[in-house]
DNA sequence: ACTAGGATGGTCT
DNA sequence: GACCATCCTAGTA
């Protein structure tokens, strides 16, 4: 296993405050990095989309909808927010926001970078291939997270964490677009806060 | 490449 | 009981 030279953990600071589009935008790029049991994973974030909590009919937390479920996104930014959709796949959110804010940002591609292995095991794949980490229930899957991770912090003392690995992405290699699968915000479904590394092959698929 | 349809269960009304 | 921030397979091309 290779450890980056030059990485240092994303601090508090990073997530704790408001922008959230802006916070989606700056993931692109950065690592998720999983170390269950010794088992280490790693993947470069390529795909993002920013959930601008009270204000947003998109959110779960629109309107301050504070329920258990949406609990974690009150908390204060720098932690995980995992819930299951569908029945089965296993979404996450990076929190943001100072506490009582509950701005999300959801993690919808990674490129996968450390421990393809042991990927490619979890997800019961022959080999290397585009959906081993595209799309938000199949990283998670791949990573080895799950909704037991809810509430993780990810600024240090965890087993899932943030690394900025300086690697810049552009403005102009970033595409934005509409939301996934969120036509029922009405109005708010068109808010182009996808963020996407252009021609990047590990994003789910374009629209 | 794209499309249609089914799986699946937590969460809230 | 309805609604999902989705993925997989099987079909066609």
């Amino acid at each position: 296993m290779t450890q980056a030279v030059s990485s240092t953990l994303l601090p508090p600071a990073f997530y704790q405050h408001e922008a959230v589009v802006e916070i989606s935008r700056a993931l692109l790029g950065k690592f998720i990095v999983t170390n269950f049991a010794n088992r280490y994973t790693a993947g470069m974030i390529v795909e993002t989309e920013a959930y601008a909590g009270p204000q947003d009919k998109a959110a779960h937390s629109y309107g301050n909808r504070r329920t258990l479920r949406t609990s974690t996104l009150f908390m204060g930014g720098g932690i995980t927010y995992i819930y299951v959709c569908y029945g089965i796949h296993h979404l996450m959110n990076v929190v943001t926001g100072p506490p009582e804010m509950p701005h999300g940002v959801l993690i919808r591609g990674i490129e996968p970078v450390e421990g393809v292995d042991i990927m490619l095991a979890r997800r019961q794949l022959p080999y290397l291939q585009h959906r081993l980490t595209a799309g938000p229930g199949s990283l998670t899957q791949a990573l080895g997270i799950s909704r037991v991770h809810n509430g993780f912090a990810l600024t240090g003392n965890s087993p899932i964490w943030i690394e900025d690995r300086k690697i810049v992405i552009p403005s102009r290699c970033i595409m934005q677009s509409p939301r996934v699968g969120v036509g029922y915000a009405q109005e708010h479904q068109y808010r182009p806060w996808r963020f996407r590394i252009k021609n990047n092959s590990w994003t789910s698929p374009a629209k």
